[in-house]
DNA sequence: CTGAAAGCGCTTACAG
DNA sequence: CTGAAAGCGCTTACAG
């Protein structure tokens, strides 16, 4: 037995003794087929392995069932559950995903869109490497949906993204409702967009409380390391007024908080509160666990994939996805 | 302007006043053509924004620039990593990479495999659910070169997977030369593949060292919050003979250990020592930083792809991948 | 209810 | 160096 060649519509029409467009009815299930017939074709089907060639019928029915979805950084929880959602829901309509990885690296993100896109998509899902501008987008045609995603381009794309501003200022007002009295804000680089919404929800909160002057930002990677070695700086340095309350960048920057509180044994959720945004597995899975800044990433990629398919020419969809408080340590300062 | 039609190439020759041969020549970088004609076509091409059809051409030229690639639960950085590798070794050849994710629902799988195959893959990279059996994928035709990866399936399927037995061994003689005594397997299901191999990995490892009667064995869910839980009965029950090296399943246990161990003001790298296995990125992000055993996820995925391309019909590659034990913790017991 | 013919967008022999 | 024709595997009017 040789490598048996791919069986077509062709053959098992003549298997049958048929048109190969009655066996294409069969395939759609049309409700013309007289049932004898559509029987011997389906057995036949069965019998051969035929595999449905969709690129095939797509070319020919000028549709195409493919979103292509491109992701600035895989390793990070946060857009893998992202990604996660995405084909989730893209799997339940008969869609399929097609994955492009750029690494934060806008070169690559080039590239890969400028594969993508002869794949004929019907939308494309963005989620853009750092530092993405309008003239890195260039090969996205007017016409081809296309979403951002997280980070704003500079440009009118659709747009889905997290109300980080109003995030950052729930996660204050949490802490100031606890009873901290020294609140700051840790990690993140203060020139990224979504540091400086979620830096400005902190000082709003910090000035209707009537705490404006004790404002503290700190800047850091936006990862565990980063949160740690940041919080042991502040530990260290502000040591005769040391800050109880820690609204953090993100879920990593305040697992490495509190892992710089631990090691200082200042216990987290009772001499210390520390809240995060994103709310990744792993918020969850710590011990403690992390109170937070919510969406399921999850979620935001079936939202995401939903909206792909409300895009229009005409209009421009602009998305802003409020984050709600996920308590998971409750006590505060005595 | 209304929604401009897509241009193809056969209006791309029109408007040169060529055949949609020549186009086409040019496409692929012929040097057959003309350079006069070919710098006109080109122009054209940009001018146009003409977007190549690759389903069209890969349907002509009977081949295909897609690899499926289907994971088991994208929420597991160690599988997000391997996908960006994936997709990295793909793109770098000039395939594509569909995405499927089955979230450890056999069902769910099906489903996607059943429409990935439709989209012609060259091959497809299969990360398989818990408990698939060789019945959950009978639509892999055998001319498809499918690569599983992690988990062995029942039947002859081409495989890569770690040598999760010596790498497990490593582990245990690492904690033995650091001088503990005391050693324990922490988590996993023992009745999964990677947990028993990986147990008995360990098993031999105290049997070599003459400790065959100190083995000891918990078992626990995969997860953080499953070795924090796991962790933190051993040091309750075990108060009087509390060991004092963790060969843990996975790095999650192993920093769900580390937390237990913390919470105890056990010092790890110090009073105790723990080694995971996967070298997830938290490990090297943790404070302190786990020590663990390495394969890098994003290398496997690259080696995943690249084995896709060397898979034959009459041959069945199992590939298992070494293990290295990755110190990030350098002192044990005084 | 079924078939013959044309065509989706591309490429590949084959002529010239 | 270039073009006319055929065909990849499918589906869709159109006849009958």
């Amino acid at each position: 037995m040789g490598a048996a060649l791919p069986v077509k519509v062709a053959d098992i029409a003549k298997a049958c003794g048929v048109s190969p467009a009655t066996v294409s009815l069969v395939l759609k299930g049309s409700p013309l087929v007289n049932a004898k017939t559509r029987e011997k074709v389906e057995a036949e089907i069965k019998r051969s392995g035929y595999v449905y060639n969709r690129a095939a019928a797509n070319l020919r029915k000028q549709v195409s069932t493919v979103v292509a979805l491109i992701i600035n950084d895989l390793a990070n929880p946060f857009f893998a559950e992202f990604a996660s959602g995405v084909d989730n829901y893209l799997a339940q309509r008969g869609f399929v995903t097609l994955l492009g990885h750029s690494g934060e690296s806008v070169e690559r993100q080039a590239q890969v869109l400028n594969s993508l896109v002869q794949h004929s998509p019907v939308g494309i899902i963005l989620s853009p490497a750092e530092h993405t501008e309008a003239e890195d987008l260039t090969m996205l045609n007017r016409n081809l949906p296309v979403l951002v995603f997280n980070r704003e381009v500079p440009g009118s794309w659709n747009f889905l993204g997290l109300d980080n501003q109003t995030g950052a200022e729930k996660a204050c007002q949490h802490l100031l409702h606890l009873g901290h009295q020294q609140i700051v804000f840790v990690g993140g680089h203060a020139d990224s967009p979504s540091c400086s919404q979620r830096r400005a929800g902190y000082a709003r909160a910090m000035q209707l409380a009537g705490k404006k002057e004790y404002q503290r930002f700190f800047e850091s990677a936006p990862t565990k390391r980063g949160g740690f070695e940041c919080a042991s700086q502040i530990l260290e340095h502000l040591a005769d007024q040391t800050p109880s309350g820690f609204v953090c960048y993100n879920d990593a920057v305040a697992l490495g908080v509190c892992q710089a509180l631990a090691n200082k044994r200042i216990r987290v959720g009772w001499q210390a509160s520390v809240v995060g945004f994103d709310d990744i597995q792993e918020a969850g899975d710590h011990f403690p666990p992390l109170t937070t800044m919510t969406t399921s990433p999850k979620a935001l990629g079936e939202r995401a994939a939903e909206m792909i398919f409300k895009i229009r020419p005409d209009t421009v969809l602009h998305e802003i996805v409020p984050v709600e408080l996920m308590i998971r340590q409750s006590t505060g300062p005595k």
